[in-house]
RNA sequence: GGGAUGUUAGCUCAGCAGGUUUAGAGCGCUUGUUUCACAUACAAGAGGUCACUGGUUCGAGUCCAGUACAUCCCA
């Protein structure tokens, strides 16, 4: 059989992949035995990979590997999102380089473009996902706008309504007037930029006094409606219940005090303008002052502003500058740095304005979520966000859920008049609510006119673990009652509240449940500057280049090794590399055990039949550990236990240990507990890196049509001995111990050597043929007494003597022995400073201090024989010399 | 301004219940080795006053308080 010295990644992925799929193997049905579900965060159903989804999607894919092969039921459903504003823009964007304007086609139009984009851009990230090996169960797949989901979300509004949870209100909103659209606190990104504080001068009524006041937005002076001080501030006192006037439109305005304003900003004066001022505003409600706004929905200035009407809100502000110049109010204007908040998807400055919007009231139904949490019923892994998500629920507001976009679920309010509306779960049902409310039974279809507005994107996503069985359409039913609640969720901290926290809340509310058990937050994938990786910063990686690179093993394993639960990624490319070195060490392992002759006729060597015995114990020792790291949700430990044990414990020491010499067969014992052993730590290794495992499954041992690694069960065994493997640590130390001593005395590894070992009768020979095969040894010898003319080393306690025949420098062996006797005499000494504490010996248990009296019997003994081994060194420099 | 979290080797992190060595891992680094699975390897080695100050304790990287710095969330 000629294997290829490198894996060669790209060979196997795909061929597996379909393998996986033409059997079924992904796919999930109710059965008998227990669930394990996970579902997917559905990523935008017109977005690409990035290197987020990588690492995501790689824990969710091992998590559901690990239950299958330790036999549960697995089921990921995966799905996408139809991300309203996002794809809105995409899709505006792309009609507007055709010369068209979403406002000239309409409605109806613009979503027959949007379903097409979304056909033909959709899910071209679930095919990405494939290339990473997902194990998702794409029989399921979903969209959050199909006919189902789209239903379940208007189903839910109604309850909602119904039940006096939703309402419409005027409130001060995040507005982006590009998308001409209310947008979420969420989608607002606030960044510093550079921009200038206008000092500006409003006369007191009544006088030719002036009061100066500093802003960054002059052009909002057309909307003022006070100026405010601090009621402590003894510069304002004076102008306790006067009035000022506000500069371009001569408007009277109340002189105003609350403790709100900073003295020590500016001049101490804040100009009022409740429209466009979130703290204004609250300000505004305080006074009762009235409020203007100035704007137009796409940004412009509006006839209420008295002055450049038509014009944008930029323009206006160099005019407002102008302006307030030429009439000599303007009294001077300085560089200045504030925090300007931009709309995640348009980065269009976001604009506080006064608008009707659709509200659910939070307070009542998200007490059971909360709750959950606190309580330990849902579980946040790591634990530390649990008090930051106490912190937000406590204080939690009531959730603007309508957005200015036709791409999303449409509110399904009907206005029979300018004002009143009902809320239906269609047309019909309003008609009929209609005509009952306005008494006015001839009302017909064309008297009604639905709500323009859509509802936010996370209005259907909080719903997702319900509405991905049908649960709000079919309470109950056979998918539900197996699947819900879910058991793990797989997300970024970035969107613990306005995501996880509200499907934890809907959850409860609609299911009457949790929607799953536990919650495992990934970092953010960064660059080696700790930037988010984006790509408008142009540093991420393209993820199916680094698959194509490295494989997807390679990368899998990249992104898993340094990313903890809720710690950053410092992403580079040493993660992959070190993947693929490790799928490439798995390669050559087995290499080197499929070109081995077997013979049935040749005996075990006794260093084969222990180390296999050692090999058992120290796999179900890391299978058991790695179990508890899971329970742990502690992803990156596992595969690290996992790594080393492969690479130092199977590859370093066991197949060292049974290699038979050159050219010579392996007898049929050994071969047979070393291809099982390979198998299982494939098995171990699969949820990992699944195409490699597979492929070497498959070429271990002749496999049936239709098997799989995937679908082998892992069995972990709860016993140990504890002596096996201590022994075996303690063989590893004087082996290495050997090999250095013949480096040191120049005896290569061809020629055989004694070793003499001065022992008490307890010493363990179980590792003596391990030592002997490793180290090349020809006899093992006994001795009560120290051995002459020898190089000689410590393990533990023991001395070990190997007659001298190579040269040696003893200068250096001198120096050696010195250094260890320093360490050992401090180590000591801590150890007696303890003893000899007498608060010590008296107050720790019985059993430390024992700890203690031993490590000082042990280190004396030590001491005594490195010292003596030291004279005697010295002594021959002395007769040589 | 309010809140949360963190600060351990060059980097990324363990150290989960205070006492098994004068603190561990992976990567990186240094030196040596192309020997027969793998140089995407093997072997050996260097590298840390556990941010700082104080407290509790017989004993503190580990518990408590304060300070500094960093990151994130909310306003």
């Amino acid at each position: 059989m000629n294997i290829p010295p490198r894996y060669e990644p790209s060979k196997v992925e795909s061929k597996w992949y379909s393998y996986w799929m033409e059997h079924g193997f992904f796919r999930s049905k109710p059965d008998g035995r227990e669930p394990y579900t996970i579902v997917i965060p559905p990523p935008n159903v017109t977005g690409v990979l990035h290197m987020g989804h990588m690492l995501n999607n790689t824990v969710q894919d091992v998590l559901i590997r690990r239950a299958r092969m330790l036999g549960k039921n697995a089921c990921w459903v995966p799905g996408t999102d139809h991300a309203s504003i996002a794809t809105e823009a995409k899709v505006v964007a792309k009609l507007k380089s055709e010369g068209i304007d979403k406002r000239d086609i309409g409605r109806e139009e613009f979503l027959k473009h949007a379903w097409e984009w979304t056909n033909k851009h959709g899910g071209i990230i679930l095919e990405q996902l494939k290339r990473l090996g997902a194990s998702c169960d794409w029989d399921r797949t979903l969209f959050t706008m199909d006919e189902k989901r789209y239903d379940s979300v208007i189903k839910v509004f109604v309850n909602l309504y119904r039940k006096g949870l939703i309402y419409r209100g005027v409130r001060m909103v995040n507005w982006d007037p590009e998308a001409r659209t209310a947008v979420s606190d969420e989608e607002v990104n606030y960044t510093e930029e550079k921009s200038k504080l206008y000092y500006v001068r409003y006369r007191v009524a009544g006088s030719e006094d002036y009061i100066t006041v500093a802003t960054t937005r002059p052009e909002t002076i057309l909307g003022d409606t006070a100026v405010c001080a601090n009621p402590a501030d003894k510069r304002y006192k004076h102008l306790k219940g006067k009035k000022v006037i506000v500069p371009m439109v001569n408007r009277e305005v109340p002189f105003i005090f609350d403790e709100y304003v900073d003295m020590e900003f500016g001049t101490g004066c804040l100009k009022i303008t409740p429209a466009h001022d979130i703290n204004d505003y609250e300000i505004g409600l305080k006074n009762k002052l009235p409020a203007i706004d100035i704007f137009n929905d796409d940004g412009t200035l509006s006839e209420k502003a008295l002055l450049f009407t038509g014009v944008d809100r930029f323009r206006a502000r160099e005019l407002a500058e102008e302006e307030l110049r030429k009439s000599g109010n303007l009294v001077k204007v300085e560089n200045y740095v504030n925090k300007i908040g931009r709309s995640e998807r348009t980065y269009a400055v976001i604009e506080p304005k006064l608008s009707v919007q659709w509200f659910l009231k939070m307070k009542e139904i998200s007490q059971p979520a909360l709750r959950a949490v606190i309580d330990g019923d849902v579980k946040l892994h790591p634990s530390k966000f649990r008090n930051l998500y106490r912190h937000w629920m406590e204080n939690v507001h009531d959730w603007c859920i309508s957005r200015q976009l036709w791409w999303g679920h449409r509110i399904p309010a009907w206005y029979y008049n300018d004002n009143e509306f009902v809320v239906a779960h269609d047309e019909d049902e309003a008609l009929r609510l209609a005509r009952n409310e306005s008494g006015n039974s001839r009302l017909t279809k064309d008297d009604l006119r639905q709500d323009e507005d859509v509802l936010d994107t996370w209005f259907s996503s909080w719903l997702w673990p319900i509405t991905c069985f049908d649960g709000i359409n079919n309470p109950g039913n056979p998918d539900m009652k197996y699947y819900y609640p879910t058991s793990d969720l797989i997300t970024a901290p970035e969107i613990l509240f306005f995501w996880v926290a509200r499907m934890i809340i809907a959850g409860y509310e609609f299911a009457g449940d949790k929607p799953f058990s536990n919650v495992y937050l990934t970092g953010l994938v960064r660059d080696q500057q700790r930037r988010k990786m984006s790509k408008s910063l142009g540093n991420s990686p393209e993820p199916l280049d680094l698959i194509d690179k490295y494989g997807a093993d390679g990368v899998r394993v990249g992104m898993l090794l340094c990313s903890p639960a809720g710690n950053d990624l410092l992403y580079n490319d040493s993660l992959p590399e070190q993947g693929r070195n490790f799928a490439n060490k798995i390669w050559n392992a087995f290499r080197l055990v499929k070109g081995w002759k077997t013979d049935n006729n040749i005996p075990q060597p006794e260093s084969s039949a222990i180390a296999a015995e050692w090999m058992e114990e120290v796999l179900n020792r890391v299978l058991l550990q790695t179990d508890a790291d899971f329970k742990k949700y502690r992803i990156s430990e596992a595969l690290m236990k996992s790594y080393k044990l492969f690479w130092d414990e199977f590859s370093g020491w066991y197949l060292e240990i049974i290699k038979p010499e050159y050219m010579k067969p392996v007898d049929a014992k050994t071969y047979a507990a070393t291809i099982s052993f390979f198998e299982r730590l494939m098995q171990i290794i699969h949820p990992f890196m699944p195409f490699i495992t597979e492929e070497i499954w498959q070429l271990l041992a002749t496999r049936k049509e239709g098997e799989s690694i995937m679908t082998s069960r892992i069995n972990i065994k709860r016993k140990h001995n504890d002596r096996l493997s201590g022994g075996f640590e303690y063989a590893k130390e004087v082996i290495s111990s050997l090999r250095n001593l013949r480096k040191e005395k120049n005896i290569p590894n061809s020629e055989k050597i004694d070793l003499f070992i001065k022992a008490g009768s307890d010493y363990d020979q179980t590792f003596i043929p391990v030592i002997r095969k490793m180290c090349n040894i020809n006899n093992v010898v006994f001795t009560g007494s120290k051995v002459e003319n020898a190089a000689s080393f410590m393990a533990g306690t023991v001395e070990y003597f190997v007659p001298a025949s190579g040269s040696h420098d003893r200068e250096e062996e001198i120096e050696r022995i010195r250094e260890e006797l320093d360490y050992t005499r401090g180590f000591l000494a801590i150890v007696e400073k303890k003893l000899g504490n007498e608060k010590f010996v008296k107050n720790a248990p019985g059993d430390v201090v024992e700890m203690e009296k031993k490590k000082k019997q042990d280190a004396l003994l030590k001491i005594s024989h490195l010292e003596e081994k030291l004279r005697e060194l010295q002594k021959d420099v002395f007769r040589s010399e």
